[in-house]
DNA sequence: CAATAAATGCACTTCCATTGCATTGGTTAT
DNA sequence: ATAACCAATGCAATGGAAGTGCATTTATTG
């Protein structure tokens, strides 16, 4: 707990009770989150704290957005090895389309994609969907 | 115009007036198109029926949908090259972060992207950011 | 301890997606 | 041709998620 104060700390975060939870809450979780998930995890919290606390994390660059196609935006801790800050890394996502779930494979890294004359590549998301590992194995 | 009713018969879609005209919109256009597009330029009809219809389109496999990660879903053309209805197809989209447009780029096939052990690949969702080739030209 | 600034909570708004139901319009069978 | 039927359309309403304004609480600083 007192490393978690001092990582946001450093990260120019200032530490609350509230944020310390869902920074605790993200970092257990081995997947992306909605903002409703978080939302039940924390029934006695208002939702705009939840919602402009993540917004905070995501401004400090120590949370990251994703869009995986089911149209709710998911969050989810920036990693080792995750440099969402800067926008030519490339960031992968599996989503699952049988338990819903989003998983940031951070490790693995994707080609540069051609793009024709004219277009310039700013930023790629890439999700790729199927069965996740949890699921095929049943 | 004939051509289009036949195309649609063959498809199994029922052919009226509100459906040619939206088919031909969509032809016309060269980016994908939200919904609100379509109502602007259809301001007589209802938002329910363009809604429905586009949907329509959808099952019978002649529209895909686009999530560019404006949280706004765009739709567009199935195109020759174009085979969503197929699993597997990898859908490459570019998105303009300046003129907000979103671009379908079938010719452009990417590489099979290879996910850990115990993850099944069905589909990948690939949107690449950036400048399009109208607005760097500027 | 007072003054200040940030964090939280509440209420409200907006936007898009979606559905139920009534109505219209086109197709088919008698 | 007309009755019966089913699909398409239009209208109204709902729901969910994102976002904002303002009052209040909490924390920090002088």
């Amino acid at each position: 707990m007192k490393i978690i104060e001092e990582f946001l700390e450093s990260k120019d975060i200032r530490v609350t009770a509230m944020r310390l939870l869902i920074y605790k809450f993200l970092a257990e979780k081995q997947v992306a989150v909605t903002l409703s998930d978080i939302e039940n995890a924390f029934e006695k919290a208002d939702r705009t704290t939840l919602y402009r606390t993540i917004k905070t994390f995501e401004e400090k660059d120590i949370v990251h957005q994703i869009g995986d196609g089911t149209g709710i935006t998911k969050y989810a801790l920036c990693e080792k090895g995750c440099n969402c800050e800067i926008e030519t890394d490339l960031h992968l996502h599996f989503h699952c389309n049988n338990c819903n779930e989003t998983i940031c494979l951070t490790e693995h890294k994707i080609p540069q994609i051609k793009v024709p004359d004219g277009f310039v590549s700013e930023n790629v998301n890439l999700v790729v969907k199927g069965i996740c590992d949890k699921c095929s194995g049943q």
